[in-house]
DNA sequence: CAGTATCCACTGGGATACTG
DNA sequence: CAGTATCCCAGTGGATACTG
């Protein structure tokens, strides 16, 4: 079973088709995403610190939500090899290159959403 | 059964209590929706014509995210009592607000993204 | 502290068929 | 043409327990 060809066109595959839009969204659009961009455009921070900011994700889905990150090259993952062990996360460039436009759905959000 | 008080914190509850980023996320986030609304910024359309521009998106779904756009004042829908019937949408004013933003996406995406 | 591992519920979205 | 109505599946996210 070739699971590339055969699967359905997810998501994704379609999203990118037309609309870089669409594909920025992706990127970004998974629950708390939004947020730990936001917080990390200021400062460096550790899991736990991120979690209780996020006030009530689940350690799993943090986790996932920071290794896609990771993997799209937006954020970057120091582990100190302490005990007890130290992990601090940051925007790498590519992170920081979002900043505008979160300033943008910030803005946006506030003035229309909340 | 209350269901407001008594429903584990779904989605949007937890994601708009702290950052507007994310009720942003929340509202634009949806399958097709950035490219829903990237396209009506020029234009208006019928059902179908935004079906095709989706390039496979199921009628369903269009149906969906359209009355949620609408349901969020982005997205007018206006009905002609013809046959064949012909529904047109549009961009609201505030549909028209998300235009720089879109317009950001759409950069960022086309840069970082493809 | 910063995760894994499990299990489970809910929803998002696809496919197809039907209708005013 | 512009939808509804069904049925179905995969993915997302929550809760809890365990670990190096």
């Amino acid at each position: 079973m070739n699971s590339e060809t055969l699967k359905a066109p997810k998501h994704s595959d379609y999203a990118h088709r037309g609309c870089p839009v669409e594909a920025t969204l992706d990127i970004i659009g998974g629950k708390g995403k939004g947020s730990i961009v936001c917080l990390l455009l200021d400062k460096t921070m550790r899991f736990n610190e991120l979690q209780r900011s996020l006030d009530g994700i689940s350690q799993r889905i943090l986790t996932k939500q920071l290794r896609e990150l990771e993997e799209a090259g937006l954020v970057h993952r120091e582990v100190f090899p302490e005990v007890p062990p130290r992990v601090e996360y940051s925007l790498t460039d590519k992170g920081q290159s979002l900043r505008s436009l979160i300033l943008e759905l910030h803005k946006w959000g506030s003035e229309n959403a909340l």
